[in-house]
DNA sequence: TCACGCGCTTACCTCGGGGTAAGTCGCTTA
DNA sequence: TAAGCGACTTACCCCGAGGTAAGCGCGTGA
């Protein structure tokens, strides 16, 4: 596939679109290497996040056919969480973008140091 | 370098906070290919941006170290713009994001098909 | 003397992403 | 009979990204 300067621009921000969002790639880091999570337990995982938003960035990541959701009819009720393959298929994408990061020249700081916390 | 869920989500967050912004990834595909151009040109080159818009991008994308800004002292003014080493390494990893992009599955529709105009 | 080109800068407004707080629904257990 | 769990839904507010329009400073050509 080829790409003109706009078309490619046009291709990159459609990819930004979908992972923007204040709460979404926490969500993928949780979900990456084909974990399944309960609503709840993404919302124990990931402090600071309201019901309302991690509902709404897990639609729309659904929308955006990146995860998938499984329903239990139960009572009370339990609705999982995963990737679908090709969510799973951008982490190496992802791996090249924090590879580019790693390679700032240190004149910029620690702007892209992601804060680190030791390995659990 | 190792990463916990946290800290490579953060470290993606950093990296989308370059490049999200209405036209910075327009004004990088300009410049890839370590074209140089002056402000004039970009501004006609980007048809719908503003010069606040164009100024304000760019010096963002400067600060982040992504692009070099070189003046000419003369009148008129003459100011040229060109990706730093570190900016044109970009490229192979937005690349990443392009391929994954054209493996979305067919069932999302044309979200993902970036507006193809004819190379020019 | 006056307008023009170039690269900005400033003031002002709008819209939507994201935040908080509370409500809902259906069943179950004390 | 009342409280609670789990997964949402709704109403309301706030702030900042981004848009529009106009101004500025300097030297040159008409």
């Amino acid at each position: 596939m080829t790409y003109t300067p706009e078309s490619a621009a046009q291709g990159v921000q459609n990819v930004i679109r979908v992972l923007e969002g204040r709460w979404k790639l926490v969500i993928l880091f949780q979900l990456f290497g084909g974990h399944v999570r309960r609503f709840s337990d993404l919302e124990r995982a990931i402090p600071g996040v309201s019901q309302k938003m991690l509902i709404q960035q897990l639609r729309q990541l659904e929308a955006d056919g990146v995860v998938a959701r499984i329903v239990h009819h139960q009572v009370p009720p339990k609705v999982e969480y995963h990737l679908t393959a090709w969510g799973q298929s951008l982490c190496p994408a992802l791996d090249g973008l924090l590879s580019w990061a790693e390679r700032a020249p240190s004149e910029l700081g620690s702007r892209f140091v992601a804060a680190g916390s030791l390995p659990s």
